[in-house]
RNA sequence: UCCCCAGUAGCUCAGUUGGCAGAGCAGAUGGCUGUUAACCAUCGGGUCCGCGGUUCGAGUCCGUGCUGGGGAGCCA
């Protein structure tokens, strides 16, 4: 912006500007006064800076201009980049001159304590605060470094459609819409089936986009719509998926360390917990898990599936996220291949992430045996006309494949150390919340 | 869908055995020579979630509805 030629600077980048007289473009956050001194602490999205306006020294038609300004007004300081130690950040703007642009009208949420039903109310005006904007720019960092991984990898990204015409795995309950007064379609609760017909055209390809889940969850770890990474390997098996995945969070972890750390600064985020997600992540069979989770006192018997309670005392043995194989065939989803050496088991796999914050991925080798497709989607009870292209697949050149989901908002959650997936999206979508 | 908890000032909450509606913060005004959620003083601010009941009297007890929060199942 043209501001009487000086140069318009983010927040961010204020320390490299030291001694010049800049612009800078924000809200205000807050302010103080002590009589002759006074402070505007300004954000603008990249970071925060307070300006000072000093009697004597500052204008007194700029120096007046303090009163007016109310939380969230939108200015331009225009002023000195000084070095202070006494400021968060390092650095403050000794302010020449002032531009309002708008002074704003009381805003309802203040620097103190506010709960969750009422900030999420405000979800629009939440998003302006320090914390969220931290989680806000750590999930950013997450997804480009997740897609970045497959990028370099030779993955080409293929975006899944949102409506489909039948669900994917036949297990949770979809979102249902009118499609033309026609016929029924449902919001897509996985991209994974048409990431498989990708990886027959292109060979590796990912999507990352949202999905949808109608189940009436009411848990920290449940979003009615949330996004997923999905990538699918033509010729790959069970152990190529297990590494793909293992360097995959390792890549995102270790991005989100070296270019977000004021985030976590932000957050109070314990980093030492991220510096230990290195390579090899412990494998665990689902039989070894139910060995353990038995120790711990709890009963199941073999076949269950693992409940979030299982999964945390499973993932509280160890301080990095851990991978647990082979599952029952009859808890999993109708397309994950059997184990030849052990039919009973799938060829499958979960990611627990540490710390309690459960699952973040779960993948496996798909079935490509055409006879053995059909089959498994006749025991679902899934009608199988709505499989036939699916099944096609395997009937014009079948490989060996493999893939796996991750979770963006429980990533993102335990990255940042939060205790709800919720706030690791700008709007969530939950039960009984759809505004705004 | 089930279980538990809550709803009082703009916000976060207290309110004793059923007996005058309270605090902190926010807002307004004034003060203060470097503040970090600054501080100090003064002022304004109420459909005690709705409906019904018990009672001389209900924020308080009972019933019911609504809203929000937490958890379970299921899942990523």
């Amino acid at each position: 912006m043209e501001h009487d030629a000086k140069t318009t600077v983010l927040i961010a980048s204020v320390g490299r500007y030291e001694g010049q007289e800049v612009a800078v473009c924000g809200w205000v956050m807050h302010k103080r006064s002590s009589g002759r001194v006074r402070f505007l602490v300004i954000r603008d999205g990249t970071g925060v800076i307070q300006a000072t306006l000093v009697k004597g020294e500052t204008p007194d038609n700029v120096f007046d201009e303090y009163a007016k300004l109310s939380q969230e007004s939108s200015v331009a300081i225009f002023g000195q980049v000084r070095k202070e130690p006494r400021a968060t950040g390092g650095y403050e703007l000794l302010a020449s001159g002032i531009k309002i642009f708008q002074v704003a009208a009381p805003f309802p949420i203040t620097p103190k304590e506010h709960g969750v039903g009422f900030l999420m109310d405000r979800r629009h005006l939440w998003l302006r605060s320090s914390r969220q904007w931290a989680i806000l720019r750590i999930r950013h960092a997450v997804i480009r470094a997740a897609r970045r991984f497959f990028d370099d990898r030779g993955f080409s990204l293929l975006d899944a459609p949102i409506l489909t015409p039948s669900s994917c795995e036949g297990t949770t309950t979809l979102f249902e819409t009118d499609y033309f007064g026609e016929h029924r379609a449902y919001l897509s609760q996985s991209g994974q089936l048409y990431m498989e017909a990708g990886a027959m055209a292109l060979g590796r390809v990912y999507c990352c986009g949202p999905t949808f889940r109608a189940e009436k969850s009411k848990t920290r770890r449940h979003l009615a719509e949330f996004w997923m990474i999905e990538p699918e390997v033509a010729f790959a098996d069970l152990d190529t998926v297990m590494d793909l995945a293992e360097a995959l969070v390792c890549a995102v972890v270790s991005e989100v360390l070296e270019q977000r750390g004021p985030e976590l600064d932000v957050l109070e985020r314990d980093r030492r917990k991220l510096e230990a997600i290195r390579p090899p992540f412990p494998r665990i069979s689902y039989d070894d898990a139910l060995r353990r989770v038995r120790q711990a006192g709890e009963e199941i018997s073999w076949g269950q599936d693992l409940g979030g309670g299982h999964e945390t005392i499973i993932s509280g043995q160890f301080d990095k996220p851990v991978l647990i194989h082979r599952y029952p065939i009859g808890a999993k989803a109708f397309y994950m291949k059997s184990d030849p050496q052990r039919p009973e088991v799938a060829l499958c796999v979960d990611m627990l992430a540490p710390e309690g914050y459960g699952e973040i991925i779960g993948g496996g080798q798909r079935e490509d045996d055409v006879r053995r497709l059909k089959e498994k989607i006749q025991e679902a009870g899934l009608p199988l006309k709505d499989f036939q292209w699916y099944v096609e697949l395997r009937q014009y050149g079948s490989v060996p494949h493999a893939g796996f989901g991750l979770g963006i908002e429980r990533t993102v959650a335990w990255i940042c150390g939060i205790d709800h997936v919720r706030e690791t999206i700008a709007f969530p979508r939950l039960l009984d919340r759809l505004y705004p």
